[in-house]
DNA sequence: GTAGAAATTTCTGTCGACAAGTAAAATACA
DNA sequence: TGTATTTTACTTGTCGACAGAAATTTCTAC
């Protein structure tokens, strides 16, 4: 009934166990080949990934924590769902930490924080090249991570992280329609976004975040308009 | 050695189990009956609750998702400590989220939401009568956070409890001082917001939660520069 | 008496098992 | 044949136990 991705049991060292799970799982979430609302069975986890249940379990409080799964009491954890309803929530949380995030990464950043963001912006224009719709999502998640980072706040940085991730979920939905001029406009504002962290720009650093949330946030909800295939979310 | 708070075995049902640890743990963290630094005892814990360690443990990975605990691998976990090299990070967020769910609580607050803030406020005003520095803190926090519910934006409030409970930990630990002018005024604010709020006057809004936690903010830095008994952490 | 090494203790991380609760299947009944 | 009820099967929530890793203590050598 359903595939599962890569499971590589191998040595695992004592208390890795509930990271193991963890990253497995959320990796799997994010890039939906968990879908929203997949039930996710606790026995039939600690078989495929040969340990016992214990660990599992904690990974999924974490995740739980985190909003990604819903925990039914004494029925089953399922994928969370995506809430449509509630989406301008989403993009009004996710704009503002588009600007908080620039404006911090701007005021605080270090030639490594830099660096650092420079390298995935790199990955973010192979992917284009390679006209990659998978990678391009992944790697511009890492690259405003990156910047996330370089603000130094983790209350930030951490919200910031999980509107990423859900937004990639978002993403995932429509990606093959990802394949017009988007791209190139996206490295562009990516290009702005650092020469303005460069420079310590500050009042430039929180414009262009702004402008990158709205085109972001424009394309989503373009997209959303085109194709309402699964807007129900129960 | 250490005296720890009440415990109530009583009955409990299955499912419950987590929550009742979770919810014990997070109001001794809160209130610093567990301090900083304090190692917390699975075993110990388990007898005193008169449970196993499963739902302990589970407990206490979603207590470290929130930064509430920190797990030492292979070691004990320990109550996390105060980040008094960081507390500017603090500071911004929690003036940002300040501004925000005031402004969004003006925007989309029902009759509802309305009344609870109201008793919020009353139960703030009741322990100022009663000079209960305790109670004015946990008032006080529960008043901000059902403006944040009102606000209907799970993102922010997420966000914003957090930082209300670091925020309760910092300033319990300065509780002593609080019997100056501080909390008429904190009661007048809380009227304008309440009164923005109720005119939906988004911008009033955020311009008195802006004032607000500016007065907070500098409440704590005062107390913070008059007493610097325990500004380390290690 | 002190420093280093070995042994002990203590606590965590993981495991397998059992019981309670829920959903599905089977049966009885109209 | 359709519906209500009992039975079955399955999954979770909890438990007690064991093994591994650190810290502590004890022992030994200089």
């Amino acid at each position: 009934m359903n595939r599962k991705a890569a499971s590589v049991p191998g040595e695992r060292k004592r208390g890795e166990g509930v990271r193991f799970v963890y990253e497995i799982l959320r990796d799997d979430i994010i890039n939906l080949t968990l879908p929203p609302g997949s039930p996710i069975d606790e026995v039939q986890l600690a078989e495929r990934l040969e340990m016992s249940r214990t660990p599992i379990r904690e990974a999924l409080v974490r995740l739980a924590g985190e909003g990604l799964v819903t925990t039914l009491p004494n029925r089953s954890t399922i994928v969370s769902n995506i809430d449509f309803l509630n989406m301008h929530a989403f993009f009004d949380a996710i704009t503002l930490m588009y600007r908080v995030t620039t404006r911090l990464a701007a005021e605080y950043r270090s030639e490594a924080d830099l660096d650092e963001i420079r390298a995935r912006q790199a990955d973010f224009a192979r992917a284009v090249a390679d006209q990659d719709a998978l990678a391009m999502i992944a790697s511009n998640r890492d690259f405003h991570a990156a910047i996330g980072r370089a603000g130094r706040n983790p209350y930030y940085s951490g919200l910031f992280n999980r509107l990423l991730d859900e937004g990639r979920r978002i993403l995932r939905i429509y990606y093959s329609s990802y394949n017009d001029r988007m791209p190139q406009s996206v490295i562009d504002e990516h290009e702005a976004m650092i020469a303005a962290i460069a420079a310590r720009d500050i009042a430039a650093a929180d414009r262009i975040g702004q402008q990158h949330a709205n085109q972001i946030v424009g394309k989503i909800q373009t997209l959303m308009a085109e194709d309402r295939r699964q807007p129900i979310a129960l």
